[in-house]
DNA sequence: CACATCGCTTGCAAAATGCAAGTGAAATTG
DNA sequence: CAATTTCACTTGCATTTTGCAAGCGATGTG
């Protein structure tokens, strides 16, 4: 026990702070940084690509599980769930089954695609063995 | 246990395989995407938080730990590592300390700009309340 | 109506993360 | 120049997330 004798902190302990802890899906934002805010909802190694499935014309279930990456149907079941709460992704119930069926991105997922292009081409352009398949839906084909 | 009988799959088990986990700093590549691709160097809540700082001129390890976001310190010393394995970060041994001491983005970390810039935007553009702090680097101030 | 498919859940082991507290060397200070 | 502070990390541990396999109810199909 080394104390340096000043320097205390003594944190007065209101006591009712629940302790923070910075995980979970209910994490509070981690600053006003537009990078930080955006990697809060799309900062790990799956959401993109679901998303990039939905740019790529997909919308069921089991169509994002068979995209060669292999996503795990808990992790992917969650990413749905999240993209929806975030506003990016919604189910249209247009065969309204049980579970949700088919999920199309929003207007604001739609938004996306020049982040996932930047994405696309660094890789493209830095990352040897990569290529390109995801194209731009055109408006008119 | 419930065994349909049918439709069973019994994976011949060849002896030498490691039964490859993918997950860890040495996990394969999931596909020749370089959406995944990318994500595999850059897809977690904190790398591009650090490039981000390189690009804002920090280069010293208590400043990026000093970022409002307050990234661990384990979590800042791996992510330093990655980046320098990855190639877009080095240590400019300019005052040789023992431990690296001060950090730089290479040329190709430095392309990164475009999809940080993207991220960025799209943050701006999509979730309320945040403000652009970094600035391009200005060629020729 | 047996069976396959779809859209998820569940259980569990392994890995990553968050947090606090070191540690050792260099720089600074008195 | 001894004491302290700063810097750049490490370490230990609890909690959370991930990966994987299996299961399960509700359709769809022959």
């Amino acid at each position: 026990m080394k104390q340096p004798a000043s320097n205390k902190r003594p944190q007065p302990a209101r006591a009712s702070e629940p302790k923070q802890r910075r995980t979970g899906k209910d994490a509070a934002r981690r600053s006003v940084c537009p990078i930080a805010c955006t990697l809060d909802v799309l900062g790990d190694k799956w959401t993109l690509l679901v998303v990039r499935d939905l740019f790529a014309g997909k919308s069921h279930y089991h169509e994002f599980a068979s995209s060669p990456e292999r996503i795990a149907s808990n992790i992917l079941a969650d990413r749905l769930e999240r993209l929806v709460t975030a506003g990016l992704v919604e189910t249209s119930s247009s065969s309204q089954r049980v579970g949700s069926s088919a999920y199309a991105l929003t207007a604001r997922g739609t938004s996306l695609f020049p982040l996932l292009a930047a994405i696309r081409d660094w890789g493209l352009a830095n990352i040897a063995g990569t290529q390109a398949r995801v194209q731009v839906p055109s408006p008119k084909a």
